[in-house]
DNA sequence: GCTTAGCACTCAAAAAGGTGGAGTGCTAAA
DNA sequence: TTTAGCACTCCACCTTTTTGAGTGCTAAGC
């Protein structure tokens, strides 16, 4: 069943004081903040609704209302109202958002850190590629028992190693290895460099030292990790709110937060390019339960999708953070995308059951 | 005036089970732990004369004792007996540091987390170099819009950047700027890459499109960039601690360790090749001044050291984080530093006031 | 002189009791 | 359907009491 207007406001009401307060929100108050022409009686009669409903609930029977996860859902999906960023919000994520000539690495830490202070809740930073193939291969000899190998890969990132080998070769042998390389192993996924590979190019350039699998270590364990990655700053933030005074809650959090493995599985979700929101029970994750994640996907170009999130208590200041995510998201798929913006704040993406109950 | 032997002892029974338990220690706890041969009057008097010289102190009249600075210091200096590693430990971060072909970055994050995993406390590594200068400097021509720039720095330490210019240039407009930032730009500190000798390559290689610039820019950020670094990781350990039950406390405390010129000042110490304790208010930062700070330091090679710590409460157990720190950076030197171990546990560093109250 | 049994004393922390007030649900009338 | 009115609930806060670990002191003993 829809939903009255009046309810819907009242519903609106509680939400966002409770996201202001932090404190269960009774009758008077949303009659003050809605200014509704009607009693608090009245009402008191609608707030027992919404309960019945399951939109609200009490911490204990003579206390005010606090949303439910369902809620919070309907506030997102319908009641929220669009959050424009303020000038200076825009300016400060345009200039942090300079950042041409940055690996992809680099730019995930400082939007990572951007997105912390601009909503001072821990931001997550994903990032994740089909498919990675290396384009070119490079190798430096430096003396007969070192070069560094220089790989460029999809996505235009840059990767390196020393090698240092207790045996001595020519440069003549890397310049042929870096040859063979670039025409043997360019273009391929990691799967397609096997030791059948790697045995037939060693015979083919008479490569007796190993050097050929040195080289192709290399390159398989840079093509797995560059696949994806995940990271977290400002954790921190989480001790100043009031969810988190137990130090206990906050340390589960942070934890799970910690291991990027847990945050990867949070970009397993099949949207692009829109906002998305994870209200409390919605997250698979149980220690996820208790808190929200928003999270705005961009475009990084050659195949490569990256996520920039927040993390907070279900008690989170949706519109705000949308908002600034989706502005940063946007300008992250500008920079790296090559201009194909695929986020647009507005069309929030929509999970969880919204089913009346 | 040395103290006597007996009230050495139980000086460290008082800092030993106040380092266990974290609550204040009683007479009788203490005569239980040392085993002496005398009643818990006595102790009290003794305990009487370590308060009074200001070794131990009472968080209320009625309650038992707790050390303080001073006692810590003496603890640390003089009563603590050295803990040997167990087998297992030792393996344990034998197999933590097989990282041979790792970068310093690489290793450094490494570490750190072991250094967490083993004491539980929030562990910072740090590095510095007297001086960084670049050793080989390698253009690799992609497109006519694009080359990587590959650094090899000393510490064989290999950075690079992938430059996109919006106008066009040919391979051997690189090839010539390579051989010519090989001639004149290596082994030269940051400090000597002027704006003239910038000027003066140009005109050698009749470079006007300001591809030399380009590349001078990237050597002088880079230079700049890798003198040093500090990081942290395992801030969250410190929400375990009874001393940090407030929460508030705790975000101190990591915010503070979360800003890596805070971090870099605290390896401002003269030491190298040893254990440093720092004490409560032995630290200089007004942050640190209820923490301690246990730190080794480690030989990272070609004039780089490395710094490898904890933080923690100073209630902390001083011996077995020294242990491992010390073992940990001792392996770090062997790894990194040639062989040249230069840390060894068992003589402590020792700063603070030690002088008598 | 040092040691120790004994005891009064202190004080934080926990338990128990009391009060106020914000907020509710319900009723009955408009 | 709305609303004034009222009894009721229950947390939050305060005060008081109790408890007990631990002290310092004294006076006797070695």
């Amino acid at each position: 069943m829809e939903l009255s207007q009046r309810r819907k406001k009242i519903l609106r009401a509680v939400v966002e004081e409770y996201i202001d307060s932090a404190e269960p929100v009774g009758s008077k108050t949303v009659l003050s903040r809605t200014g509704l022409d009607c009693s608090s009686a009245t009402i008191r009669n609608e707030l027992v609704a919404l309960d019945k409903e399951g939109y609200l609930e009490q911490p204990h029977t003579s206390a005010g209302r606090v949303p439910t996860a369902k809620g919070y859902r309907l506030y997102v999906n319908e009641l929220m109202r669009e959050r424009e960023l303020t000038h200076d919000e825009a300016e400060a994520i345009n200039r942090g958002l300079d950042l041409r000539g940055r690996g992809h690495d680099k730019i995930m830490d400082t939007v990572g850190h951007m997105a912390t202070e601009l909503t001072s809740y821990p931001a997550l930073t994903i990032s994740a590629a089909a498919t990675v193939t290396v384009k070119r291969v490079e190798l430096i000899y430096l003396d007969p028992n070192s070069f560094i190998i220089v790989l460029l890969l999809t996505g235009d990132t840059v990767k390196n190693k020393l090698v240092h080998l207790p045996f001595s070769f020519s440069q003549v042998t890397i310049t042929r290895l870096s040859a063979v390389f670039n025409s043997s192993f360019t273009g391929i996924g990691e799967e397609k460099i096997t030791p059948e590979l790697i045995a037939s190019t060693e015979r083919a350039v008479g490569d007796t030292m190993g050097l050929t699998s040195v080289i192709a270590g290399f390159l398989i364990e840079t093509l797995a990790t560059s696949r994806g990655g995940a990271n977290v700053s400002g954790e921190a933030n989480l001790l100043k709110l009031p969810e988190f005074r137990d130090p206990e809650k906050a340390h589960k959090l942070i934890n799970y937060l910690s291991n990027s493995e847990n945050l990867a599985s949070l970009s397993a979700s099949p949207d692009f390019g829109d906002v998305k929101v994870l209200i409390g029970p919605e997250n698979a994750a149980l220690e996820l339960k208790d808190s929200s994640v928003v999270m705005a996907s961009y475009n990084a170009g050659d195949n490569m999708r990256g996520i920039i999130g927040v993390v907070g208590p279900t008690r989170m200041d949706y519109s705000a953070v949308a908002a600034k995510l989706a502005y940063i998201a946007e300008g992250l798929s500008k920079l790296l995308g090559g201009g194909a913006a695929t986020s647009g704040y507005g069309k929030l993406m929509i999970k969880g059951d919204d089913s009346d109950g």
